[in-house]
DNA sequence: TTATCTGGTTGCAATATGAAACCAGATACG
DNA sequence: CGTATCTGGTTTCATATTGCAACCAGATAA
C-alpha cells in the first residue's frame, strides 16, 4: 500500500473532490508549479520547496501514480531519472494560473508577488482566468449556475438573482 | 494559537503557496464548493461532506480567519449563526469551476460527473476555463510564460518553443 | 581511489484527522 | 410548561501524516 489516506475523496462522484484526491495534498500543487517552471529532478523540487525528502518521495510517487507526472530517463544522459509532466498534468496549467491570480489579488506578500505570467507570443500580460460563455464573453460570477447532472437547466434569465453582491 | 500546521506556506512569497495556505487544506475547497452551492449551516456542510465534526469546526474557523467565510446571524431568525462566503471567497469561483472541469476531463467517475455548470442568463454551458490574452482570445498552454516579478519580459514570439506536445 | 552528490529509506517525535462520547442551549411537541 | 430531540460544538483517544535527522548504495567528480 503505497499511500493510504485516512479518508479518500476518490470514491466521491464530484469532479472537484476527485481532482483534489489527485492533486490536493499539501505539496502537490507546488510540485506541479515547479514542474511547469522547468523542474525535472528530485533535487530541484527539494531545494525549491524545502520539503522533507520522504514527503517529497511520497508526493512524487503519488503524482506518478495519478498520471500527472511520469518518470523518464534523463535527456542529458544522467543515470538519474527525471520527472516530467504528462498531458494530464500540463492541463492543470489554468488552475495553477488561477490560484496564482487569486493570491495576487487577495493574499499578496508584503514584497509583492514572486512571479508573473505573460504571453510568449506577444510579451503581454494575461487576462484574469474567468468563467466565460461559449462565445468567449466573461461572465459575472452570479450568472454561473450549478445543477445536478442530467437534470433540466432551470429557466434562463431569471429577472434578478438572489446572490448577494 | 487556533490552528498550527506543521509547516505553513504563509511566509512564502509565491501567490500559489499563499493561496494554498488559505484554502489548500484537505476539506477547504469542498466546503467552499458547498457554500457556493448554497450551504450555510454547520449541519449542511457536515451531512454533505461526511466530515468529522471537530475537523469541520477547525476548517470553518480557519476559513473565517482567512476571510473566505464570515459568520452571520441567520437570516431566517434562527439562533444559530450561518456561514457565508465573503467577496474574497466568492472570487474563488473560477478556481472551483476549473477544478471541476479538469476532473470532468481527467478523473471522471464511472457514473459521470455529479453536476454541471450553466449560464443562468442563457441556460447554455460554459466554455472551458482557460488562459486568455487581454483581447479574450484563448491561448495555447505553451504560450503561457512565467517570469520572476520585476524582470524584463523575454523576447516575444520565439520561433519555436521547446515545450513538448 | 577517495570524496562528494543524488535519490532515496528508516526511525522517531510532533501534528493533524477521524470516530465516538459527551454537553449546553435551542427548538419542537404535546 | 416539560420533556425529547436537534444543533453546534468540545473532549478524548487511536491512527495517520509530516518533518527532521541519520543512514545508505550507487553515480559522479577529482
Amino acid at each position: 500500500m503505497p499511500i493510504m489516506k485516512t479518508k479518500s475523496f476518490s470514491d466521491m462522484q464530484c469532479s472537484i473532490a476527485r481532482t483534489l484526491d489527485l492533486v490536493g495534498s499539501w505539496w502537490s500543487l507546488l510540485i506541479i508549479r515547479d514542474a511547469m517552471m522547468g523542474a525535472r529532478r528530485f533535487k530541484h523540487f527539494q531545494s525549491s520547496l524545502g520539503i522533507a525528502k520522504n514527503t517529497l518521495t511520497s508526493r512524487l510517487n503519488q503524482l506518478v501514480e495519478g498520471g500527472i507526472l511520469e518518470r523518464v530517463t534523463a535527456a542529458d544522459g544522467s543515470a538519474y531519472d527525471e520527472y516530467q509532466l504528462t498531458a494530464k498534468g500540463r492541463d492543470l496549467g489554468p488552475i495553477i494560473v488561477a490560484l496564482s491570480q487569486w493570491g495576487d489579488k487577495w493574499a499578496v506578500h508584503p514584497d509583492g508577488p514572486s512571479f508573473e505570467y505573460f504571453d510568449r507570443k506577444t510579451g503581454e500580460d494575461l487576462s484574469r482566468i474567468w468563467p466565460r460563455r461559449a462565445n468567449g464573453e466573461a461572465m459575472e460570477l452570479r450568472d454561473v449556475g450549478f445543477k445536478p447532472a442530467g437534470t433540466p437547466t432551470p429557466k434562463p434569465n431569471p429577472p434578478e438573482g438572489r446572490t448577494q453582491t
